[in-house]
DNA sequence: ATCTTATATCGCAAATATACGATTAAAGAA
DNA sequence: TTCTTTAATCGTATATTTGCGATATAAGAT
């Protein structure tokens, strides 16, 4: 694109859209329900699971890490990734204010 | 890439990772909460009221249209836009009930 | 110290997404 | 019919994402 536009939306806008778009791959979703599978945490048996190269899951895990979605810890040689549900809870509320918000005044269907 | 592995993954985790990647632009964000506050459908409204050129926002009305998100039915000239609400309340129960599950698991923080 | 083992990072290739101007299409107004 | 308005689509440039192999790093094992 010729320049990037997105910080011309509100922090909340990007805030929900960062959100969205760290849970916009199937391999996310399936790390984050691996994740909750698991009640101790997982290392590299999520390399395992998923149909994937170790690179391409080590990456997938850093930007839901980045993302806030997630916390990791090394473990010995090994690391240890868990659900951060502070920032899970938080924009999970954010959605559901989001379509609260909407059904309200939506009542019934326009067109 | 070289090949795109994101039909390995279950239906649903592909569902809601397109789901999420429709919400992954604070354009379509924002669009999301034009259609909301206007109790009637908007049309070209939205144009005005997003920093973006007339043919970028209909590219992000038709990914929203495209994903569910919205219909949309022309009206004369110009075009209607309305939330999808079966669709986006599907999502998010989904969503609430990702989020529940891992929930119950994981009570007790990890690392 | 050397050898594993586990994982992060680098470098690259290919696919997608983002954005815009220009053009097209479709319908009402003149 | 011609003009205007509204919105979709085309073509293009650039940015980002996805994916992998190869390499680096870090720590325990021998």
């Amino acid at each position: 694109m010729a320049i990037h536009k997105k910080e011309e939306f509100t922090q909340k806008e990007q805030d929900l859209a960062n959100f969205a778009k760290a849970m916009s791959h199937p391999a996310r979703i399936s790390i984050l329900k691996v994740l909750a599978q698991r009640n101790q945490c997982i290392c590299g048996e999520i390399v395992e699971l998923l149909p994937l190269a170790q690179s391409t899951v080590s990456q997938h895990l850093k930007e839901l890490k980045t993302a806030g979605l997630i916390t990791g810890t090394i473990d010995g040689p090994r690391s240890c990734y868990c659900i951060n549900w502070k920032a899970f809870e938080k924009f999970n509320a954010e959605f559901n204010f989001l379509f609260a918000k909407l059904k309200v005044n939506n009542e019934k269907a326009c067109c």
